[in-house]
DNA sequence: CCGTAAATGTCGTCG
DNA sequence: CGACGACGTTTACGG
């Protein structure tokens, strides 16, 4: 890793343009290849950056100065260098990477090992139920033995409703499951999805992610 | 901006609990609060951050090496240093920003302006045109004095034709603007997105940057 | 401050 | 390689 502080000006030619005007910056060079230029803000976000595989070529003699990074899509990145304030190099090494958890495939997990959330007598035909434009989150049966596809969001926003909405117009139309209502499931639902929802007759519950962890506590329930 | 390489362990807890073992990474800090942790890899990415507003507070005696940075939604990252290789900091001053060229409010506005493209006798109604649910980008009529909305994307893609598709079913309720059909323009469209289109009665448009930008080469035409 | 839409989104997975 | 959905998405823009 290649730390690179230099007053600079940086130029962009690929899916947009873009023009950095001259100032001193950060010039961050990877060991994957990448390359980022930062200011003194825009949290994590370089002002430009040229994403890995990608090639820096770095100008000589006449070109001293100007780095020219590409990659395969003719994507261009220049960077000109007008005076560098530091430079240096560090050996870091492969770095075993994070761990992760509580995202939706845990909520997914977890509502279909307790799928009696939904509703009592609801049974679980499946996760990750297979149809022609991607899997539906859960396929279940309410106590009545009709079917209830169930898609399953952290934050439940219009795109979810819209999802939901295609899998229930396709797996209305399979004999075997028709009629298919949906619940749309999420820790929290914004007002402007479940209006949606609630115009296409699709139900919402919000999801209690510390409750159905097992983190249930009698004494803050409602009932 | 200050730029430290040392050995460490990251912990962060929010919105999901993540974990770093111990290696050697790049800990970035920027004059606006905000921490990231790289390793060297993964591009611009850090493997873990905070995102200002946040404060950092270095542990001094017997916690000495160990950052917790925190926000006001109680998220909460915290750095254990074990060696430090590099500390340095560096004073880059506000950074005069970058100038973007190429995005959708472009498109928007140079189609706007030369809204014929669309089709002879087309005639602008207005730009962002408000409905309930959010800005319709270009609402307009055909020669016959039919009202068109038209959704502008640089990549059309389902998202955008299903936004589209929410406008037409609320401006159609309008009896000022009813029948309303659809435009679905942009610089590339995807063939899913095609179809789908198609498949509600969306017209099509492919956008030519450089033409609507004043570059047209009559030669490249088709007409 | 909330809500929506854009992004050089990026990053996985799966066909 | 393309399509699709998740992301600690982040960020910009409007009411």
């Amino acid at each position: 890793m290649r730390l690179v502080i230099a007053t600079c000006t940086v130029d962009y030619v690929g899916r947009l343009t873009a023009h950095l005007p001259s100032a001193t910056r950060l010039i961050l060079v990877k060991a994957d290849g990448s390359v980022s230029v930062h200011a003194d803000d825009r949290a994590y976000k370089p002002l430009n950056w040229m994403s890995p595989p990608c090639t820096l070529r770095e100008g000589a003699g006449e070109q001293a100065g100007t780095w020219t990074v590409t990659n395969k899509a003719g994507e261009r990145l220049v960077i000109t260098v007008e005076e560098v304030l530091h430079d240096s190099s560090h050996a870091l090494g492969v770095d075993p990477g994070l761990v992760k958890d509580g995202v939706e495939a845990h909520l997914q997990a977890l509502l279909a090992d307790q799928i009696e959330t939904l509703g009592p007598g609801f049974r679980l035909v499946r996760r990750e139920y297979p149809t022609a434009i991607g899997p539906v989150d859960i396929l279940c049966r309410d106590s009545s033995g009709s079917t209830v596809a169930v898609e399953i969001k952290r934050r439940g926003e219009i795109d979810g409703v819209e999802q939901l909405t295609r899998y229930l117009q396709l797996l209305d139309r399979d004999p075997s499951l028709t009629p298919v209502r949906g619940i749309f499931a999420a820790q929290e639902i914004k007002p402007q999805a479940r209006v949606l929802a609630q115009d296409r007759g699709i139900d919402c519950v919000t999801l209690d992610y510390d409750a159905l962890r097992g983190f249930d506590d009698v004494t803050t329930r409602l009932f």
